[in-house]
DNA sequence: ATTGACCTTATAGTGAGGATGAAGGTTTGT
DNA sequence: ACAAACCTTCATCCTCACTATAAGGTCAAT
């Protein structure tokens, strides 16, 4: 009981079965285990496992970076403290750093709503690039640890 | 004078060569002017919208949806006020909804960093997922305008 | 005048899937 | 008992956003 198959699984995470078939096939979900006439079974912990990936990927992480940050576990053996601590603060940063870029996005385009329809300052020819001056061209990337 | 040649803008855009002729093979940068020998030339004003796209890239915008971020703009006759609001405030929710998700991984990614090598408190099984307790599986997605 | 770094177009390949189909086994309902 | 809806593997092809290669032209320096 509470097994998900395949199908139910991707409704629930709004992908589909070629995809979740393509992620175990990439090592992203663990192969679950299966019934008696193989199909697989899934449990609440791979629709959350699922989810993070489908998250992940809106925010601009590739399926290699998300399977980084999915291994991201303190274990005794095999992963020192200080490994996983490196790992997570590359991580942290790249995300702050989406933070920046984002904010400064959404003022661009509220500047744009704003000055739109807003009232008599009808400011012909506001792109979203003017509303951006001033905001530097952040060269950011991953450090590659 | 103050003309860049194409390996000019892809080195201060971090892009390539043959990723700024794919950019503009699909209208995302206007075709530039040309040398005598058929070189490409462009301006300060290339070099803001290519660090635009990298950036909008960087935050998971597909190519086709920065197409139209950078299409948002103001002009009299072409589009109106009110198209140009619609589309901006739809892509201001996308914004938004990222900016939840981005911030909820930060603090993931930070109770981490904090439980390991803190002190005492070496929490064995401490991965991302656990972290993200709680935090429900936002079924947001771009409502397509 | 030739080397080397740059540029040109054109074509093919890759990563991360998505779509479809074949050929079959399973489970549920009637 | 049988159909419909689901699952299995395998195969093929499509899309997007590049990335690499080939074959050649240009430009500045030695």
């Amino acid at each position: 009981m509470g097994y998900l198959r395949i199908g139910e699984l991707a409704h629930r995470t709004g992908t589909s079965t070629e995809t979740l078939r393509f992620y175990e096939s990439k090592d992203l979900i663990v192969a679950p285990r299966r019934s008696d006439a193989g199909y697989r079974l899934y449990t609440q912990a791979d629709v959350a496992r699922v989810d993070f990936i489908v998250k992940s990927k809106r925010l601009g992480f590739s399926l290699k970076e998300i399977e980084e940050l999915l291994s991201l576990r303190i274990e005794r053996e095999s992963k020192t403290c200080g490994e996983v601590k490196k790992l997570a603060q590359a991580k942290l940063m790249t995300i702050e750093n989406k933070l920046v870029e984002l904010t400064q996005m959404k003022s661009a385009l509220q500047k744009i709503t704003d000055a739109c329809c807003g009232g008599e300052t009808s400011a012909l020819e506001c792109t979203i690039l003017n509303s951006l001056d001033g905001v530097s061209g952040s060269e950011s990337y991953d450090s590659k640890l």
